[in-house]
DNA sequence: GGCCGGGGCATTTTT
DNA sequence: TGCCCCGGCC
C-alpha cells in the first residue's frame, strides 16, 4: 500500500485517500489523472471494499481496459475482473439487458449504430412524405440525439413550447412527429440506439424505485473519468445513483472539454460543487508530460478563455525548445515542410517515427500530409475515417447476425433481405413495411405470416419471401445449439456471400474478403476467450453486445509499428507524443469557420487547441498555410488568432507573420533576394535554433520561395499571380519539371502556361494543378 | 439489378 | 477536390 502511495505527489495522494464524500478532481493535462483513479480504486479494494461495490465510468473502452489492466497488476486478475468498470454505454447496456423486461424490451435487444439510426430516420421522413432537403436526416438525427442527451422524450418534446416554436421557425414543424415515430419504431424493432442506452437507463431508474434502490445499494463508490465531457443524461444518472451516499468522485479538466457538439455539458464539471456543496476539490497541477515551455505556452493560451476553473499547471521537466511556428505558402508546401522538419528532428535526436504526431482540425487535411510523407518514404498511420465495423461487407454479415439474434431488427432486415440478391425489390419491401407499421408490427412479423396481412404480392415474390424466412429461421434454430463462431461460419457459407465476394478480384474485392475473414477470426477469438474464462456456451448475442459498442480504436492492431501518427485533434485526446505538429492553424479552419458565431464555440476551439499542444512531451511545432484548397477552391488564409493567444516569448515566429488580414502588407520586398546564409526566414532573428540542423539546400529553396512569394498577396499583379511569376521553374506531380512562360487570370481562375522539359507545353488551371515551385 | 455520370455538399465523433 | 446520392439507362 505504502509503496504505491509513495509514487504519488501530495495532491494526488490526498485525492486518492479521500473517499468519505463527493470530490472533484481537477486534473490538468498530463497530471497523472489515470494514476490517481487507478490507485484510488486499488486503495478502496485494499481496504476491503468489494469490487462489486465500485462503479467506475470512462469514456472509451480503451481507457477502461487500460485502467483494469493496471488494477489487475496491483490486485490480481480475479478482483479487477469483478469491478464494474467500463464506458457509460457498456455499463448501462449491461444493466438494461438485465432489467429489459421492465421497460418493454427483451434482454437481447440490438443496438443501432449512428448509420442505422440515420437510415431509419431517412426512411421515416420519406414515409411521411416530407422534403428531405428541409428535413435532412443527419440534422434530424443530431437533433433527436441532443434531445435524448438532454433528457427530453418525445412526450416532453411535444409539450415543450420553446422547442415546438423553434421547429416552426426553422420550418421543420414535423420534427416532433419524426422523433415520436422513430422512438416507436425502435421499440417495435426491439432496438436501442446509443443515446437510448443512457436515456432508457435514466427512465428505468426514475420509474422503478426498487431498481434504483438496488443499484444504489450496490454501487457504494462511484468514480467518473473525463467528467468535462459528460452530457446531461450521464450527469443525471450518476446523480441518481449517488443520491443516498454521495460517495462520488469525478475527475476531469474543464480546459479539455471539446465535445459540446455531441451534447457534452461543460457546466456539469463547472457546477459540480453547487450540486454537492460539501464536496472536496483537489487540483492536480503538476504536469509530468511536457516541457516547461509547452506547459507555459498552453497556460497562456487557455488563459484567454473566460469560463474555466482557474488552476496553475506547471512542469518541472526541462525548459525545452520554444514552439516553432512554420509558415507555408500553400497547403502543399505545408505538407512538405512538415515532412522535412520531421526528418530533421528525427535524425538529430534519434527519435522513432512513432514519436511523431501530426494533428489537424479536420480529416480532410490528412491527404496532403499523406502525400508528402509517402513521397519521402516516411511511414505513417492515419486514424479516423471508416472503421472496421462500418465497412459495408462487415455490416452486411453482422446484419445477419443481428437478425438471428433479434428478427424484429428493422434496419438489419432491410439490409439483407435482398443481399445477396434474391429478387426481393424495394417495392416488396415497402409493401411489407407499410403493412408492418400500420399494424405496429416488425417487418419480420409480417413475412412470418404474409397471408394474415393480405400483402399484395405475386406468388413468385411470396415464395422468395418464404425462402428468405426459412433461411433465417434455420439460422435461428441453429443458434439455439451452436456457439457464435459456428453460427458465423454457417451464415457466411449458407448465404453465398463468400462465393459472391470471391468473384471479385479487384483490390477492393480482396480487401472485402479480408475484412470478412477478419470478422470470422474475431468471432473465433471471442469464443475461445470466453471459453477460457469458463463460459460454456458463447452465443452470437454476446458477440453482438460486445462489438456494437466497439470503435476503431478497439480493433487497432498495428499500434506498435514505428509510424508517424496522423489524426484529428479530437481523437488525440488522452494521448501523448514526443513531437507534436499541430497543422493548419488558420482562421476559418482552426478555429473552424462554423464556430465563429459565438464566443462559447470559439472558447471550445481554443480548448481544442489547448488539447493539441498539451499532447507534446518534448517538441511542439505549429504551422499554417497562406493559401489552401478548401471545398474545391483556392482560398487565401490568415494565421489563426490562436497563435496570437500564446505568449510570444514561448514562440519562434516566422518573420513575416501578421494577424487579422489575408496577406501581409508589410512584407519586405527582399533586401537580399536570395538567402545566402542558413538563417531561416521564419525564425525570429535573435533566436538561435539549438534543436535544429541547418535545412538542406532543397528545403531552403522551398522555404525561400515561401517567403518571397508572399509578396504577391495582392492577387491582381499581372506578372505575379497566386505567388507565381513568369520564369519560375516548377515541379509538377505528373509532368515533372517545367518553366512558367505565361500567366493569366487570378485566384481561382488563374492559369499558367508551362513549358515542361519532357511533357511539352501545358495550360494549368492553378486551382487544380499539383506542383511546387523549385526555383525562380 | 447494377453501373455510370451529374449535381450537391463539405467540422470535430470516446459510444 | 472528392465523396455521396440519385436518377437514368442498359
Amino acid at each position: 500500500m505504502d509503496q504505491f502511495l509513495g509514487e504519488l505527489n501530495e495532491s494526488q495522494r490526498e485525492a486518492v485517500l479521500y473517499n468519505d464524500g463527493p470530490s472533484l478532481v481537477v486534473a490538468g493535462a498530463g497530471s497523472g489523472k489515470t494514476r490517481v483513479l487507478t490507485y484510488k480504486i486499488a486503495y478502496l479494494l485494499k481496504n476491503g471494499i468489494s469490487p462489486y461495490n465500485i462503479l467506475s465510468l470512462t469514456f472509451t473502452n480503451k481507457a477502461a481496459r487500460e485502467m483494469k489492466d493496471r488494477i489487475a497488476r496491483i490486485m490480481g486478475d480475479d478482483i479487477a475482473w469483478r469491478l464494474w468498470m467500463g464506458t457509460f454505454h457498456s455499463i448501462f447496456s449491461k444493466i438494461l439487458r438485465r432489467e429489459a423486461d421492465k421497460i418493454g424490451f427483451k434482454s437481447d435487444f440490438t443496438i443501432y449504430d449512428s448509420q442505422d439510426s440515420k437510415n431509419l430516420i431517412k426512411a421515416i421522413i420519406k414515409e411521411m412524405a416530407l422534403d428531405d432537403k428541409i428535413y435532412k436526416p443527419a440534422l434530424i438525427h443530431s437533433r433527436i440525439s441532443r434531445m435524448k442527451n438532454a433528457l427530453i422524450t418525445p412526450e416532453s418534446y411535444a409539450a415543450n413550447k420553446e422547442l415546438i416554436e423553434d421547429d416552426f421557425r426553422s420550418k421543420r414543424p414535423a420534427t416532433r412527429d419524426i422523433y415520436t415515430t422513430y422512438r416507436n419504431r425502435c421499440r417495435t424493432s426491439g432496438v436501442m440506439d446509443f443515446d437510448d442506452l443512457l436515456l432508457n437507463t435514466w427512465l428505468l431508474f426514475r420509474e422503478f424505485p426498487d431498481v434504483i434502490a438496488r443499484y444504489r445499494n450496490q454501487f457504494r463508490f462511484i468514480l467518473v473519468d473525463e467528467y468535462q465531457d459528460t452530457n446531461s443524461v450521464q450527469h443525471e444518472i450518476v446523480n441518481q445513483l449517488a443520491a443516498d451516499h454521495h460517495r462520488i468522485c469525478v475527475v476531469g479538466d474543464d480546459a479539455q472539454s471539446i465535445y459540446s457538439f455531441r451534447g457534452a455539458n461543460i457546466s456539469n464539471i463547472l457546477d459540480f460543487r453547487k450540486i454537492y456543496p460539501e464536496s472536496k476539490l483537489f487540483k492536480l497541477e503538476q504536469n509530468y508530460r511536457s516541457t516547461q515551455i509547452i506547459v507555459n505556452a498552453a497556460n497562456s493560451l487557455i488563459d484567454k478563455n473566460q469560463e474555466q476553473i482557474r488552476k496553475t499547471v506547471f512542469s518541472k521537466k526541462q525548459i525545452g525548445e520554444k514552439i516553432q511556428v512554420i509558415s507555408a505558402y500553400s497547403d502543399y508546401e505545408e505538407g512538405y515542410a512538415i515532412a522535412g522538419r520531421i526528418a530533421e528532428i528525427r535524425m538529430l535526436n534519434h527519435y522513432n517515427y512513432s514519436n511523431f504526431a501530426i494533428l489537424y482540425r479536420t480529416n480532410a487535411q490528412s491527404r496532403i500530409f499523406e502525400e508528402a510523407l509517402r513521397k519521402r518514404n516516411m511511414p505513417y498511420k492515419i486514424y479516423g475515417g471508416l472503421s472496421f465495423f462500418q465497412r459495408k461487407e462487415v455490416k452486411d454479415v453482422i446484419a445477419y447476425f443481428r437478425l438471428i439474434s433479434n428478427p424484429d431488427d428493422e434496419e438489419a432486415f432491410k439490409r439483407i433481405i435482398n443481399y445477396p440478391a434474391r429478387s426481393i425489390g424495394d417495392t416488396t419491401v415497402s409493401k411489407i413495411a407499410v403493412c408492418a407499421h400500420g399494424n405496429r408490427l416488425s417487418l419480420w412479423d409480417v413475412i412470418s405470416d404474409p397471408l394474415a396481412y393480405n400483402l399484395a404480392i405475386s406468388n413468385g415474390t411470396a415464395n422468395k419471401l418464404k425462402d428468405f424466412r426459412q433461411l433465417i429461421e434455420s439460422f435461428i434454430e441453429a443458434n439455439t445449439t451452436m456457439n457464435a463462431y459456428e453460427i458465423g461460419e454457417l451464415v457466411i457459407r449458407q448465404t453465398g456471400m463468400v462465393g459472391e465476394l470471391y468473384q471479385d478480384k479487384t483490390p477492393e474485392g480482396l480487401s472485402r474478403i479480408q475484412n470478412i475473414e477478419e470478422l470470422v477470426n474475431s468471432l473465433h477469438e471471442f469464443v475461445v476467450n470466453r471459453q477460457e474464462e469458463g463460459v460454456e456456451s458463447v452465443k452470437m448475442g454476446d458477440f453482438l453486445a460486445e462489438i456494437s459498442l466497439m470503435t476503431d480504436q478497439d480493433t487497432d492492431k498495428d499500434g506498435s509499428n514505428d509510424r508517424i501518427t496522423m489524426m484529428t485533434v479530437h481523437s488525440a485526446k488522452g494521448l501523448e507524443f514526443k513531437n507534436v505538429f499541430v497543422v493548419g492553424l488558420e482562421e476559418d479552419l482552426f478555429p473552424s469557420q462554423l464556430s465563429k458565431n459565438s464566443n462559447r464555440e470559439i472558447e471550445e476551439e481554443r480548448r481544442l487547441f489547448y488539447v493539441a499542444i498539451t499532447r507534446a512531451e518534448d517538441n511542439c511545432i505549429l504551422s499554417y498555410a497562406k493559401s489552401r484548397f478548401q471545398n474545391g477552391q483556392l482560398r487565401m488564409s490568415a494565421p489563426s488568432r490562436f497563435i496570437k493567444d500564446i505568449d510570444r516569448k514561448y514562440l519562434k515566429l516566422p518573420s513575416d507573420i501578421t494577424f487579422g488580414q489575408f496577406a501581409p502588407e508589410n512584407f519586405h520586398r527582399f533586401e537580399t533576394p536570395h538567402h545566402t546564409s542558413f538563417e531561416r526566414p521564419w525564425e525570429y532573428k535573435q533566436e538561435v535554433a539549438p534543436v535544429s540542423t541547418p535545412p538542406t539546400s532543397e528545403q531552403l529553396t522551398r522555404i525561400d520561395r515561401s517567403t518571397t512569394t508572399q509578396q504577391t498577396g495582392n492577387t491582381s499583379s499581372p506578372q505575379n499571380i497566386n505567388g507565381l511569376a513568369v520564369g519560375n521553374t516548377i515541379e509538377h506531380d505528373r509532368f515533372g519539371i517545367g518553366e512558367i512562360v505565361g500567366l493569366e487570370g487570378n485566384n481561382e481562375n488563374a492559369k499558367a502556361t508551362v513549358e515542361f522539359e519532357n511533357a511539352g507545353k501545358k495550360q494549368l488551371l492553378l486551382k487544380f494543378a499539383k506542383f511546387r515551385i523549385i526555383d525562380n
